[in-house]
This record gives C-alpha cells, structure tokens and sequence, in this order.
DNA sequence: GATATTAGTTAGCATGGCTAACGGATACCA
DNA sequence: TGGTATCCGTTAGCCATGCTAACTAATATC
C-alpha cells in the first residue's frame, strides 16, 4: 500500500489515459456513414484546413507519413476526398474534400456523434461543460510535441 | 448554422470525439514497460479487481472476448499474468496479476504517464481539476451499453 | 551536370478490433 | 442414464492503423 498501491490510488495521469482509451474504443466502433475514425477525423481536418499537402496532413494528425498514404488512399478510394498534385511541385500530393466527403461530415456530424450526442444530452450541463474543457485542453496535450 | 454546422461550428460531442482520438493515439505509441495500451488497461483491470475470468475481463474492458484473449495470450507470454482454469468449472479461464505484472504496473505508473505527468504538471492546477473530473465522465460515457 | 534533399510511396511487421465457426465442459431434462 | 442445449473460450480470417526502412521521383544546390 506504499506506492500509489495495487488497490485503490492511482495518478491522475493513469485516469486519464484510461478513460481516453475506453472512450476512443467506443468511438472507433461506432464509425460514421462507413468511415473510421482516424478517415473521419483525417476528413474533419480537411474541412477545417481546406485543401492541403498530404505531409501537412499528416502532421496535423500527428501520424507518419505513410500511416496518412494509406488513410488518404482510402479515403479518395471512397471518393470522399479527391487528389492532385502540386502544379507548382509535383512531388506534393495535394489533397482536398470531395463534395460527397462534404456530404458526409454534414451528415456524420449528426449521426457519428449520436452515441456521444445522447449520451451528453442525458449529462448535467456543468458535465458537459467539463468534457467540453476537457477536448480542448486533450487537444492541446495531444498536439504538442513528443 | 442551426444545427452544429459544416464550417467553423462543431459539436461538443465531436470536439470531444477528435480530442479523444487524438490524445488516444498519442498514448497508443507511448507504451509501458513494453506493454500496450490495450495490455496495459487490461493489466490495471486486473489488478483492481483481482483474480477474475477472461470473459469478465473482456467485459470490463468492454472488448469482445475474442480480443480480449488474444491481449491476455500476450500478456501471459510475457509473463505478465497467470492464468489457469477454474477449478469448479474447467470452461472458465481464471486470469491474475503475475508479480512481473505488478512490479510492472508500479514502475509504469511512474513511467508510462510520464508523458501526461510531464505536460500535467506544467498545466495550471485548474486545468488538472478539469481533465480529472474530465476522466470520470469519460469513463461513465465509455461504459454505458451501447 | 552531379549531388543532396525533400515528398510521398511501397514493403513488411505488429496490434487490435470484429464476426463466424468450433471445441470442450457443464447443465438440463426426458 | 443419455441426449441436447448452453456456455466459455479459442481458432481462423478479415480489415484498419500505427510504425520503420528502403525506394522513386522531383526539386534544389553547388
């Protein structure tokens, strides 16, 4: 019972990166009009970004270089984002929503969400307030660098 | 821009399912001690509840049994865990912490969130108030039925 | 023009989620 | 007692995702 024990304590940090792992299994299961998660939310930064270069990409996720190939192949296989090549460079690969990937985020947003959408709605509004901090400081851990 | 529109607005429940992500896959490739994160969550499971089958682990973890006994497979090949039959009812696989296992869950708890911990503790008091309160709900949202 | 750098891809490996199908063990019921 | 049903866990097989290392093609540099 000395150390942050086999029992009961357990830091902060451990809590959190627990409850992040659950809530993302959950998450991930419940994928939007047929995309996953990591397709939605490669999708989601296209939309906020407008088009753009698929290292960028890449790097806004916080994934490889070649973990975002295969996502953004993926993606433009379901016609959701189109692609072309940086007239100015052609080694880039610029990347940019289709109109169905518009489709499908406007559609996602009130469907993918509905797990998490009723269940927030079910939740005393300060709670909800808290999750809402939460995103944006998770977001902020998240993001910076290793 | 009724509802939580295509452009600028999101949702809260969709903030929260990208930070979620995002800080997920970031804990993903940090891994304790050798362990993954799934393993990792299922040896904290264990270690709370103590000697418990893999069926409830699963469950627990709220992961379908199949993965769940290849996660303990792992875990035991690592010799992480013990496991052995119930003696009452040899269908049952009873799984329990190995000391490995637990020596392992007290040096991760110091090592593993040490990326957490770090940014945690540069982050203001307040802040930790709301990711921890952020991580209960979190949990109760991840662990509600379907 | 030769060389270095850069962007992205390909190849290969591992984990982890799932469902479907199967085996063994127990429970039940005639 | 014997046959069936049920239940636990495993195996098999699929797909997505993450990584690193090695390669190609294009651009930049000297």
């Amino acid at each position: 019972m000395t150390t942050a024990g086999t029992g009961g304590q357990v830091s902060a940090a451990s809590r959190l990166a627990m409850s992040v792992m659950r809530l993302e299994r959950r998450l991930r299961q419940r994928s939007a009009g047929g995309v996953t998660a990591s397709q939605y939310a490669a999708l989601v930064t296209i939309s906020k970004r407008g088009e753009l270069t698929l290292g960028e990409l890449a790097s806004a996720e916080g994934v490889a270089p070649p973990s975002m190939t295969r996502v953004a192949a993926n993606l433009e296989q379901a016609g959701l984002v189109n692609r072309r090549p940086d007239p100015l460079d052609r080694r880039v690969a610029l990347v940019a929503l289709s109109p169905q990937g518009a489709e499908l985020l406007r559609a996602a947003r009130s469907r993918r969400e509905l797990y998490l959408r009723e269940r927030l709605e079910a939740m005393a509004p300060e709670d909800v307030e808290v999750l809402d901090r939460a995103a944006e400081l998770m977001t902020r851990l998240a993001g910076e660098a290793p």
